[in-house]
DNA sequence: TTTCTTTTGTTATAGTATAACAAGAATTAA
DNA sequence: TTAATTCTTGTTATACTATAACAAAAGAAA
């Protein structure tokens, strides 16, 4: 599949969703969580592309594979899927996307490509900390963090020069 | 750049409106901008909330004062000032927040109380240098920043603690 | 089986944001 | 000053995002 221009190009993307599903399986057993059918094919679907997907462009997938297609069926498997950790909301972008560390407790950081609209997750523990740091100097108790940068990626920043 | 924004510093708000607005004129003037009557009204009903205002609410302030209340009025005023950088976005709320240091070039970082849901704003420069780091780690050249923190302000905090 | 709980179906509505084109006001050029 | 230009606002319609409320069905537990 997936011959787009995406932020791991080289891989073999089936093998990320393969991995999440079965990270999905493992975490809603061992939660006594229900991975159903609807809550199955959505974190499929979102995991078949590397762009964040709306919620509204989830429906129209499932919707076209016979599921219930109005918006409460989408919205609750979205927040089933962001309650257990299995993808991230983009705030900036009112679109969601597959966590690859979803074993892993972590806040969500995304580079957002401007150009291409591919998001890559990382995660830097240093920066988390001068967060928390920050913050207690504020007294303040950091509950959670939306951390969304944007700019030209690599590979459109390469694009771009050779324009 | 961290108490203005603060609920509970007890300071007289009407200075900070009041300086926001001379700001705002002054950065319009040398930009070759029009602080326009709606645009100028739309900031100065912001910044009457510590709290960022949606664009709806804002909206239905405009009309009760005789502007046009359709919603191309506010998003307007909003782009307008937003570009202006005059306020914010906080993008896990939609809603805008008056930014108290408009003359000076910055991202705005946020921090969001869960439960009284004041924000403030702040500026940690070497946070900004460390994400700029990291995304030049991975090749990605960095335009904006989205940071907002969630969490319990100091003043929630003990009132939890005492209640 | 019966009961309890969780999940899904369904309809309606709330909330956020923009497109497209017309009209008006302010600035500039002639 | 008038005409041309540009910027701003008015107006209508629509697109996009998200939740409320209650009924029905499915699954787990007793
Ligand atoms: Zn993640
Ligand atoms: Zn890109
Ligand atoms: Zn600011
Ligand atoms: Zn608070």
């Amino acid at each position: 599949m997936s011959e787009e221009h995406h932020p791991h190009s080289g891989h073999n993307h089936n093998d990320c969703i393969e991995a999440a599903l079965e990270t999905a399986e493992q975490l809603c057993t061992e939660q006594g969580q229900r991975l159903t059918k609807v809550r199955r094919r959505a974190l499929e679907l979102i995991w078949e592309s590397h762009r964040p997907l709306g919620a509204y462009q989830l429906l129209a997938k499932l919707a076209e594979e016979g599921f219930n297609s109005a918006p409460p069926t989408v919205y609750r498997a979205l927040d089933f899927l962001l309650a257990a950790g299995l993808i991230h909301k983009v705030e900036s972008m009112n679109a969601f996307l597959g966590c690859a560390h979803a074993d892993k407790v972590h806040k969500g950081y995304f580079l957002i490509c401007d150009e291409c609209h591919n998001v890559m997750e990382f995660d830097y523990q240093d920066i988390h900390a001068s967060l928390i740091a920050r913050a207690a100097e504020q007294d303040f108790e950091l509950r959670s963090e939306t951390i969304e940068l944007t700019g030209l990626c690599s590979a459109c920043k390469a694009a771009g020069a050779s324009a």
